[in-house]
DNA sequence: GCCGTTTTCGGCCCGACTGTTTTCAGTCG
């Protein structure tokens, strides 16, 4: 059984024994391997043959054992076993908001409910109101969870959220009560789908923040409202969660909220070990069973008490970077403001909505000083390919207009499909006029892992290809990327010094951030680019820059932090 | 089930909110 199935079933084990009603620090052991598992970047075969798994934190001998028979039998007696005491569609019932293990527990022992449909069912005959713990009130909560679960997976593309989460802080930020307003949660840390937006405002008085925040429009449901806490759901169909806490207490409270929830764990254990408690509410010391709270202005300081050095947001994931900040390591993270031109452009020549010379003013108004553009190659009949002659005489008008425009850069490029057999979409000849080629994957998804790799190995190959587009294909919340080898990728464009693309299209966040840091550690330059066709896409490119940063990117890393001139003279070179 | 400079036993992050209770359990983040 390969790593990922693995870390299925310890969660799946992890759910089971909650319904059971294990001991939850039992559960949560199972959870933790999984996470490690996850997080752990070596040479997983080895690990398991020379007998070391248990050398991980969080895997100890039973675990250990457990990994080891999963690995070799595909199975574990423990997970048939539960298995074969619950139906398996009771896993589907844990992820309606409001529905725990607990509850799942009783309803199906006490009313065999297996089924989100049945759970329906039952509150709707009014059944579940005689049941021990449960009222008519959990009854209309477990109804509007099924309903909200119905309505969608639970999770958002970013650029949806963000206009949301603007909206919601546009109609907070002008009260006189409101301190100061920030948006925590999983998109302050930048993550590439977000389930719900987190607003923390620091106030001395709550009482009318809260109102305006439950009474604002376009709002499809009020979940909760207390004193410092109120949830609602917005017509979109997103959650949001407003906070209101003590202008002393809001870096602890922005700290805390902002996650990751494994960062907040791993803070706090630092935290105790060094004799402090932290939570939402301060940094305390604790001596003689008495608490001194140790004042902090903001984030920065939280961390530099804990002896670490500040961590951004989107480094907030557990994965290294309390490490990094004990020494002082932590990198100094892209931002928008490097991004001096963009890639990655469709124009009307294909399938884009503007002309070539709306992109080069759309650019300019953004305080871009170069474009690249790439219109989609003859292959791509079903976006308006170019064919030959239609490519040069783009060339032309690209010619002419960098004549005219002084102080502004066209690239001539081409997303040139990487066809069934791994060739680019035109012959040498033409392919040598271009600046760049974007080779991308538009075709035959279901290729399998092996054949689909060796594909695009031969791509990578081709003297030609400046960067790979989209390496994984996948659309967000809707499809997932085509089978294939992402080490094997990297490597092989760490060999032949292919730039890896960034897509920043919301939809595709393309390559992910987890193997962005993997690829820079091989050398690799990556490229930002908002594959756009229409004039709001330009400005996806901030969401790209926020992929990047979770990769532990620097200004240098990226192409597109390059003037014009040190950008020609890498794709002279990669030609060359 | 894991872990250890206080520990091989007894903790494990912890507080808000809700609803069902009459002091607490469950869920969530």
């Amino acid at each position: 059984m390969e790593k990922q199935k693995i870390i299925d079933a310890l969660n799946e084990i992890a759910d089971w024994l909650e319904i059971k009603g294990e001991n939850s620090f039992k559960c949560n052991a199972y959870r933790t391997a999984a996470r490690t598992l996850e997080v752990f970047d070596g040479d997983f075969s080895k690990l398991i043959e020379e007998d070391k798994l248990a050398e991980l934190k969080g895997i100890g001998k039973s675990l250990a054992e457990k990994i080891t028979t999963l690995t070799k039998t595909d199975t574990l007696p423990l997970l048939e076993e539960l298995r074969s005491i619950f139906p398996n569609s009771l896993l589907e019932l844990l992820k309606i908001p409001g529905v725990g293990p607990k509850k799942v527990k009783t309803v199906f022992e006490k009313f065999d409910i297996k089924t989100v449909g049945e759970l329906e069912y039952a509150c709707n005959e009014n059944r579940l109101v005689e049941l021990p713990g449960f009222g008519l009130k959990t009854q209309e909560k477990i109804l509007k969870g099924i309903e909200l679960y119905k309505r969608s997976a639970g999770r958002f593309l970013v650029d949806v959220v963000s206009s949301s989460s603007e909206r919601l802080l546009n109609s907070l930020k002008n009260l006189k009560e409101v301190n100061s307003l920030e948006v925590a949660g999983s998109l302050r840390r930048a993550r590439e789908t977000v389930k719900d937006i987190d607003i923390l405002v620091a106030s001395k008085k709550p009482e009318p923040i809260m109102k305006a925040f439950v009474l604002q429009p376009k709002i499809a449901q009020i979940t909760n409202q207390g004193e410092t806490k109120s949830s609602i759901v917005l017509e979109e169909g997103i959650s949001a969660d407003l906070r209101v806490v003590s202008p002393q207490e809001f870096p602890f409270a922005l700290n805390y909220f902002t996650g990751s929830k494994e960062h907040n764990v791993a803070l706090r254990s630092r935290a105790i070990k060094m004799g402090f408690k932290l939570n939402e509410y301060g940094l305390f010391k604790i001596e003689d069973d008495k608490e001194t709270l140790l004042k902090c202005k903001n984030e920065k300081e939280i961390y530099k008490a804990l002896g670490l050095a500040y961590i951004p947001p989107e480094l907030r994931e557990d994965r290294g970077e309390i490490e990094a900040a004990e020494k002082n390591k932590i990198p100094e993270l892209v931002s928008d403001k490097d991004v001096l031109g963009i890639f990655h452009i469709h124009t009307d020549y294909s399938d884009g909505i503007f002309t070539l010379r709306n992109a080069v003013e759309i650019a300019k108004s953004l305080g871009l000083i170069y474009i690249g553009v790439s219109d989609h190659s003859q292959t791509a009949a079903y976006a308006n390919g170019l064919k030959p002659d239609k490519v040069k005489q783009q060339w032309e008008e690209i010619d002419k207009l960098n004549e005219e425009i002084g102080d502004f850069k066209i690239f001539k490029g081409i997303e040139s499909d990487i066809l069934v057999n791994g060739a680019l979409d035109y012959d040498e000849n033409l392919l040598s006029g271009f600046d760049f080629v974007i080779g991308s994957v538009h075709s035959h998804f279901n290729m399998k892992e092996k054949e689909m790799t060796d594909r695009i190995i031969r791509a990578l190959e081709n003297p030609y290809i400046t960067m790979l587009g989209h390496p994984t294909g996948r659309l967000l919340l809707a499809r997932d990327g085509y089978p294939v080898d992402m080490d094997a990728i990297i490597e092989t464009s760490a060999k032949n010094n292919v730039i890896l693309e960034i897509n920043a299209n919301p939809y595709r966040l393309d390559l992910d951030w987890r193997y962005c840091r993997k690829a820079i550690e091989k050398g690799i330059i990556l490229s930002i680019n908002p594959d756009t066709h229409r004039r709001e896409g330009f400005e996806h490119t901030k969401y790209g820059v926020g992929v990047a940063r979770k990769g532990w990117c620097e200004k240098h890393h990226i192409l597109n932090t390059r003037t014009a001139d040190e950008v020609l003279n890498i794709f002279k070179k990669k030609k060359s």
